[in-house]
DNA sequence: TTGTAGGCGTTATCAC
DNA sequence: GTGATAACGCCTACAA
């Protein structure tokens, strides 16, 4: 035993040490870490004492394996927009500081790949829970294996609604039905849209939201103002390119991210069309890609952060009381820059 | 017990239920999960396949605190390009693929907050090992805590050399100089450089890359046309409305990273001077953002997501082997783009 | 307010 | 090649 509490190199210290040091059992020591009630208040400082000076730290795994639980979280993201996911983790690891969870990122490569196998993926990387993101959190089948393992989840900016779970999510339709509104309101008339992969519900209720304001304001649709693309910037580019090579060319764009809208900027400068002078753009998300660009993009700005915050805060609680699903939908905002202006 | 094999919700099955499924003992399944010799090959089938029936997973927790290792993995990251940061979780991920070590992505403010906390945030984590990138890799602090306690970790484009544990670097000296020194042959004579963080070491390799550039050329190194910035879009904006607000002010700018160098054409825009006609810019990493601004910028590409591969393919080799630290330089590449013109 | 006993699911040690 | 059995460090009962 070590008497000193010096604990040798790479030896660590475990609860019996503490405990023999604090002159206490080790299931006091537990109580301490675990900011369990009854412990006097001195007994708690002694214990606290005692691990700093031999540098205690718990056994992470010796907890999960007794206490049936990881503090690990995962979180799945198949989103090409590097800002988007990064705006995800900081959330995440916003809302989980000072928390006991720790997270876990989950390599994917195409929401098909990762179909059917995400529960696999969970458990045996142990996790306790998982926060999905698009497009993954609207995949059936994982909601399905999911749901019927009774694991906890809960999802980010779904497009469909299951209520089984709790949700954190934005109206993008009416986000979309509004810059298109704006659009409008410029006085534009052939307004184009850059969907996004078509994998990724969102880019429908965007869709939606721009056919809405369309249709309200009286406007034909013309199937040539909509192309489709991927979310990424090049993309944005391609899609660009067919919109702006046609004779009776839009003098407005809405693509559905700011990465595709970057890409339009990008076509229009390649053809010597000057935003917004002669071509209005705007995008979708406000993340800082589109202060990057000159000019800066008008858009929707996605409280992302925000967002796996509340998502991690409600997986948090699904784990702790096992509270029931609900729905949570955040406040956007019309977020106008230089890339938007009166037709010309 | 569970003759059927079939597993309730949520009750997993563990190496007990396959052991007697396949008629074996638990160390013989064991063997067979660790691709251990030792065992006949139709034994293993047996086992693989009475694994598969009833769902098995290896609890990590209970390896863990068995195996003495957690196959967790660190990445301490205070960088705030997020591409940049996509690109080594991207190169980490992708060597990690197929192996059972997963990522652990750690919260990080300042490198300030983090220095003297490294070794207890792993130790807390239960981690087996880290991978530090700038600027916390050549924080002399946490280098000296995690010597002393053994600990294994890999370092990313570490400005000095230690040799204690494998290092994976660019030379950004010879980068700096290279891409300064195209400059020059373009027949810039004013040659701004907008530095990074003072805190992060590589910034200082650049600098000292670009001033052996313009000595080597006979050119007076002007205190005027060094500016501090930090590594910020922001920050390029900023450095680069110093710079160009001067009566003599450059007539190219090199940024030591691609956020700055956008940042300063936006701030070229704003001024209305046209890139490259009346300024030339390049950056520094071929971030995507290189990419995506108008026009493209010239810049180094730094191959970073090769070197977030090779950092963990050495961190698994001193995790599994014991093996000795070591250097390795991977190559860089002058990329250029439409940033850059002679003078006008 | 505190302590004791038992078990969590695996790996390691040694025997067969 | 294979198998019993003892750790591993902690948490959950239950007692005191």
């Amino acid at each position: 035993m070590d008497v000193t509490g010096k604990i040798g190199r790479g030896v660590r210290a475990t609860i019996l040490d503490v405990a023999a040091r604090a002159g206490v059992s080790i299931k006091t020591v537990s109580r301490v870490f675990n900011a369990e009630p009854n412990v006097r208040e001195e007994t708690r400082d002694k214990v606290i004492a005692a691990a700093q000076e031999i540098d205690y730290h718990p056994n992470v795994a010796a907890r999960g394996l007794a206490g049936k639980r990881s503090f690990l979280i995962g979180m799945v993201h198949g989103n090409p927009s590097p800002y988007y996911v990064a705006d995800l983790n900081a959330g995440v690891l916003d809302r989980l500081r000072g928390e006991p969870y720790r997270l876990l990122v989950l390599p994917f490569e195409s929401a098909s790949t990762m179909s059917g196998k995400v529960l696999a993926m969970a458990r045996s990387s142990g996790l306790d829970g998982l926060i999905l993101s698009p497009p993954l959190g609207d995949d059936p089948t994982t909601i399905a294996e999911l749901t019927a393992a009774g694991f906890p989840f809960v999802r980010i900016a779904p497009a469909s609604a299951t209520w089984l779970t709790p949700e954190v999510r934005m109206d993008d339709v009416a986000a979309a039905q509004d810059i298109t509104e704006y659009l409008i309101g410029l006085g534009h008339r052939r307004i184009a849209i850059i969907r996004g992969d078509p994998s990724h519900p969102s880019g429908t209720a965007r869709l939606i939201g721009y056919r809405k304001a369309m249709r309200r304001a009286g406007l034909d649709i013309d199937p040539m103002l909509v192309e489709e693309g991927l979310y990424t910037f090049d993309s944005g580019i391609m899609a660009a390119r067919r919109l702006l090579a046609s004779r009776t060319r839009p003098s407005a764009i809405f693509a559905c991210n700011d990465d595709m809208a970057a890409g339009a900027l990008f076509a229009a400068n390649e053809m010597g069309l000057k935003v917004p002078d002669k071509l209005s753009l705007a995008g979708f998300d406000d993340t800082p890609i589109a202060s990057i660009v000159w000019p800066r993009l008008t858009t929707i700005s996605q409280p992302t952060v925000d967002m796996a915050r509340a998502a991690t805060a409600a997986l948090l609680a699904l784990l702790d009381d096992k509270k029931e699903g609900g729905r949570i939908t955040m406040p956007y905002r019309l977020v106008v820059r230089g890339s938007t202006a009166p037709p010309g």
